[in-house]
DNA sequence: ATTAGCACTCGAAAGGAAAGAGTGCCAACA
DNA sequence: TGTTGGCACTCTTTCCTTTCGAGTGCTAAT
């Protein structure tokens, strides 16, 4: 479907003028812009043909334009011009990240903060992890009663937990433990933890105690818990400085619904490439909650093939354009600290490479 | 001050009634709850002078009453009938606590996520770690760029960290480095930590390539971090469920403060003994952000001669009843948990002993 | 000391009029 | 054929007025 290029001009005065007022725009204001240079009345003329193009859409008879979300979808799609922001910005971003260094999940929940605070709205991160294993098992013995298992997962993160015993337990037997687990229960999924498998693991280490049923739950729950993905909100309350969540209920409905850890992608989905970043826009989400709400996602790459996600949940009338680009930054940033080998130098992020539907239903 | 047991018996129904509908309530209302035996016309004039002595107040000449925070505080420490919750709640509250019991951080986190669940109102908790040591130190080689630090500290949680090194290293020095630290970086605080200890410890370990500043400044950040209190906020969404705070402004001024992590206690204030209940009633709090809410918080035993709280945030008008009771059973097990060493039987919780301040100014 | 009765007050809800923003359309114009 | 000024029309928003009712305070009777 192509439009006239003053067409394309006029829809995209009303998506930037209603996204800086939350008011429906008038011809007279864009006419008073100055960048077309013709008057109201052309303006008129046009802003009819696009509603009934279906990009705009009248509140009431006498009221200015709303982008639909085809409007939207057009203007994220072409009409958009990319912001850059400033290297000064740009730098304060990475300058916030490098302060957050820590374990993954603290650095994801610590950078959807970030984008939170940037971007205003409220923010999400999802890590999508596959097919993790057990890279390396270790069993520290402490005393008599207490020893700490020690777990390296093959996505590098590290789990630990202390163990208190009611009984006393051998050194040797903590030891034996130790090497059969590190050679039994590495590089396996969690399927392949089978109660044959610690049965024979209890066998072989002689232990008459139990310990080998504590371990292996642990390592069972941590597969578990590494294999799902996990999901932390931040910055839910900024969702009430939008005017079109002014309404409480409306608001208190998103809100229960993002920090209950609603899922955002549609179900069979899959997450862009890394570095991409996905649009969606009003009712091109599948939740009924997120409707009338926009959300812009951005990938990353979490290194062992695996990728995740940040991103943020706002009104339709969203700044597409900054929030895609703050969102590209953070999550070039992410691949960078994460991901795989190459690190591409500091201040460079990846390319603003935007996805989504086609607006075409 | 002492007034009379009428009165208390009408300011108590205030009470119920207006948490109950949050509208002011009048004195056909009371009469009509046939409690007292009396008109509302009697009711009326004891109403008046329980507005002169403080204790109620009205929005306006021909409305309802409503309670002050001073008539709250007398509710709360002398009127108010400790709701006994059923075995059944007490269990359920126990059971779905007993799902949880992972790590010290995430414990604490999902435990106030269930207290915003079962009370729906914000909740927070706080923990507050006192001169924290190391207890141990352990690292792990895993190849000669790669070992893995655990430390496990006097609070008996586990800290541990990945480190990827860009060079070799032997792992000779790492077992060395590993019983050096084990013999010099335990038992004690932060400030202890000098640039002395880590320069005599880099010589003793004949360590030439920086490893050593490497696990030391992990072991500054560990001590740093469990020595700082952290705070969990949940369901600050919650607050939307209140009528009175339907008007966006005001939740969002108060979820903002909340999910800053703001300073709940008075500054100066200690908390009470573990098993205690304070409120906070509107003004008695002080933070600005809080001066027309109210807090309830419980105290619990961290183990170590440490303790930490959980409290809910919710308007003046809240059931202060039931919400102090849910909270002393959280505490409790919480207590049971990671408290010391004797553990009080399953389903018995610590007596509900309310402190707070006397409401007198 | 309690109660019934009644006039009075004040806010909330409902109705209605006026204002204003923006449109649609027509006729004139380049 | 596309553009423009003009103007009547529509529909919301705002403000004012009125009405309604809950609840009070006071007084007089019990």
């Amino acid at each position: 479907m192509n439009i006239s290029e003053r067409k394309k001009k006029i829809l995209a005065a009303v998506v930037d003028e209603y996204v800086r007022t939350a008011e429906p725009v008038g011809s007279k204001a864009i006419a008073e812009r100055g960048e077309l240079h013709c008057s109201s009345a052309t303006i008129r003329n046009e802003l009819a043909e696009l509603v009934s193009l279906g990009y705009l859409e009248q509140p009431h008879t006498s009221a200015g334009r709303v982008p639909t979300p085809m409007g939207y979808r057009m203007y994220v799609n072409e009409l958009m011009q990319k912001q850059k922001l400033s290297l000064e910005e740009t730098e304060d971003i990475n300058r916030r990240m490098n302060q957050k260094l820590r374990e993954l999940d603290d650095t994801i929940s610590d950078v959807s903060r970030l984008a939170s605070q940037l971007t205003d709205y409220p923010a999400l991160a999802l890590t999508t992890r596959t097919a993790v294993t057990i890279k390396r098992f270790d069993i520290i013995y402490v005393d008599a009663n207490t020893f700490i298992i020690v777990v390296l997962l093959s996505d590098n993160t590290v789990k630990n937990k202390l163990v208190r015993l009611p009984v006393s337990v051998d050194q040797k037997l903590v030891q034996r433990l130790s090497s059969l687990f590190n050679s039994g229960f590495t590089g396996i999924t969690e399927d392949a933890v089978t109660p044959l498998l610690i049965k024979s693991t209890e066998r072989a280490a002689d232990d008459t105690m139990g310990v080998t049923s504590v371990i292996a739950a642990f390592a069972i729950e941590v597969l578990t818990q590494a294999a799902a993905p996990s999901a932390y909100v931040s910055g839910e309350n900024r969702l009430l400085n939008q005017p079109e969540f002014r309404d409480p209920d409306k608001a208190h409905k998103l809100m229960g619904y993002l920090s209950g850890g609603g899922y955002i992608l549609p179900p069979g989905e899959n997450l862009n490439e890394a570095g991409e970043i996905k649009v969606l826009i009003g009712p091109e989400n599948v939740a009924e909650e997120l409707k009338d709400s926009s959300v812009v996602i951005a990938t990353y790459d979490a290194g062992d093939n695996t990728r995740g996600m940040i991103g943020v949940v706002g009104p339709t009338r969203m700044d597409y354009s900054a929030v895609a680009e703050k969102l590209s930054i953070l999550a070039a940033g992410l691949s960078r600290r994460l991901g795989g080998g190459e690190a591409p130098p500091e201040g460079m992020h990846n390319k603003l490479i935007i996805k989504g539907d086609t607006g075409h239903e």
